[in-house]
DNA sequence: GTGAAACTAGGTATTTATACCGAATCTTAA
DNA sequence: TTAAGATTCGGTATAAATACCTAGTTTCAC
């Protein structure tokens, strides 16, 4: 028997998921969470074998999870279910030490795949994805740096700029000197691989950088 | 009996919906479509009392698909089931016809009052979604204009901001004066009411006016 | 045809962003 | 403990965007 948690902060999912894991004579689920924290404390009291584990969510992302859940808990196996099909996830996730990577969008058979895979020690991906992230690999030079790894302050300063506000807006909302913020805007930009704040937001969100 | 059809490419959401419906014993799943074509096609062939309808779908999106069924089958009742809460998708799938519109992060109870106003002909928007129109509508009204019309060449010029592309680089590219392409950059700001080019890429996106 | 709106473009000024330079702390993992 | 990377901030300079003007031409609906 397969114990299985879930964390996703749509009701309608963790119906869906629910209903294809009692579907499976060797599945049960044995935990339901909403949301980072509640993920934390209910692994103090029940370990899964597998947990699936959404990336965008209120409150802790699914990739500082997977980093604290794997090194707390380093027996239980990870799958990423997600919306995100970028390499940048992908490659993130499984950085972060998920084991499975599958799409919401994937048909019930692939799921169940996943965790069967996962269960066992074994990675899965997708093979669109495979091909996806192969592709990437092959011909990134022109589309993005290979190595794109955003600290914890660049995501943050990502976010703000976004959201209608100056470089010196953002250095005094989290207490810093507007050359920092600009510091950290620069990064952004070589990082990208872009000329300007436009492009910037563009490409993130593309990326799915910013929801 | 109420018949409900769902048109959604998420194999989970279509799980979650279905097995909620099952647990109605007043309520019951007369069809499951992937995309537009072929709810269309579906239509054809069986008809429900209210439709699910999610927004962003490969290939047709909701609000052209809203439109399309209210106008062949006026007697289907319309609910948007979809992750985006932005003020502008709201008031435009409700303008498409859509009856009731309700976020994926719903809980359960919510999705099944939903289909049970809107099947007796009643419209059903949460309370929180209520709200932030009503701020929105009220907050909105004195600084910009509430219909938002970009002109041919402000969209024009809206796509090309974000291509990583300076003023001048548009002008030339469009055999304009950069005085020009500035002017246009500014009306959009002016519309979308925001500071920068950064927000205003973000908010066309979050609007659906860039892909 | 007339009028409204869109499109075009220039002047001028200020604010922001971007580019390059260096360098001192702080964190964190090896 | 050490080394690498992250974070912080400074100087200086230029490029670009934004703000606020005016104004001629074109387009299109009435």
């Amino acid at each position: 028997m397969i114990k299985i948690s879930i964390t996703d902060d749509h009701p309608l999912i963790l119906n869906g998921l629910e209903s294809i894991i009692q579907r499976q004579n060797n599945m049960e689920l044995c935990g339901s969470y909403r949301n980072g924290t509640e993920l934390l404390e209910g692994l103090k009291k029940t370990l899964p074998d597998v947990l699936m584990l959404d990336i965008q969510m209120p409150g802790q992302q699914g990739d500082e999870l997977a980093k604290i859940v794997s090194r707390l808990y380093p027996s239980v196996k990870m799958v990423a279910l997600t919306n995100l099909d970028t390499v940048y996830h992908i490659k993130n996730m499984l950085q972060q030490g998920v084991l499975g990577y599958v799409l919401k969008t994937a048909p019930e058979a692939e799921i169940v795949a996943a965790i069967h895979a996962v269960n066992s020690g074994k990675s899965f991906l997708a093979d669109e994805l495979k091909d996806k992230v192969l592709r990437h690999t092959i011909s990134s030079a022109q589309t993005f740096p290979e190595e794109l790894v955003l600290t914890r302050r660049e995501k943050e300063i990502l976010q703000l700029v976004a959201t209608n506000q100056t470089s010196q807006d953002i250095a005094d909302k989290l207490f810093l000197s507007k050359r920092t913020v600009d510091h950290h805007r620069n990064n952004l930009l070589l990082k990208l691989g872009v000329k300007n704040a436009a492009a910037l937001i563009k490409k993130a969100i593309d990326m799915g950088l910013i929801d």
